[in-house]
DNA sequence: TCCATATTTCGAGAATAATCGAAATATGGA
DNA sequence: TCCATATTTCGATTATTCTCGAAATATGGA
């Protein structure tokens, strides 16, 4: 992962707004949810959700995909991995023993694909 | 962790100087780096360093000891580890096994205490 | 085709944050 | 005690980001 797309991801997560958002997806699972029911689930206006969702699919949080008139939005948990991986290469200098525990997170498969088969891409 | 603590640890992680900053101090281990070397290692004004220590240090990511004239700062990986587990919490409502690899974090143990037994507190 | 629903884009105003030079504080040693 | 080193605090300036109302776009159905 590239520096700053780590940055990118950072500061999506460090506003309350965008950090609910991702919380409430993460809860919501694989299915997600459509951006007028986070909209109503956080009493968040429609336009300012949706710059917020913007930035969070542009830093790779979360994905999204139309289903009929809706949105459906989903976070994407291998982006989280991929998050903490970045922070922690090169722990430790040449004893990766002394941070070893955090450190497996590392080989862990996330969220296999074909979670959601039932989606068109957005255009 | 409460939400207002994951927060600002995001949102001090989302800028260039400071996650360059917690990088450098995860690499250089617990024995950490004083604030004149990483001004050195990065080139970044001491004032202005001094201001990003000080928002790491206040989310938690960072600690500080002083040691002579010159003070401390290093990486705590455990808050990175409260900060995956506040993100993951509650995941995919009932049914964690679909992101179970990636939750298994949340048990592991990191840097026992005890590390860095030759310092000072700061005043 | 026309309409209602769902979501996004645009432009502006207000709030927050980053950076810097200058000055202040803390520490150890001569 | 006085000085040099290490770091922080202060105040101001500039840049970025958040939020909103209004208008635009996309979709499905009558």
């Amino acid at each position: 992962m590239e520096k700053s797309a780590a940055l990118i991801a950072f500061a999506a997560l460090g506003q309350e707004t965008r950090l609910d958002v991702f919380r409430l997806l993460v809860k919501a699972g694989p299915e997600g949810m459509t951006a007028g029911a986070i909209s109503e689930a956080l009493d968040v206006r429609p336009n300012t959700l949706s710059t917020h969702l913007a930035a969070l699919a542009r830093s790779g949080l979360v994905h999204a995909s139309r289903e009929g008139r809706s949105i459906h939005y989903f976070a994407d948990l291998s982006a989280v991995q991929a998050l903490v991986l970045y922070l922690l290469q090169d722990c430790c200098g040449g004893q990766p023993e002394l941070c070893a525990p955090i450190a497996e997170l590392a080989n862990a498969p996330v969220q296999p694909p074909g979670a959601r088969p039932s989606a068109r891409p957005i255009p």
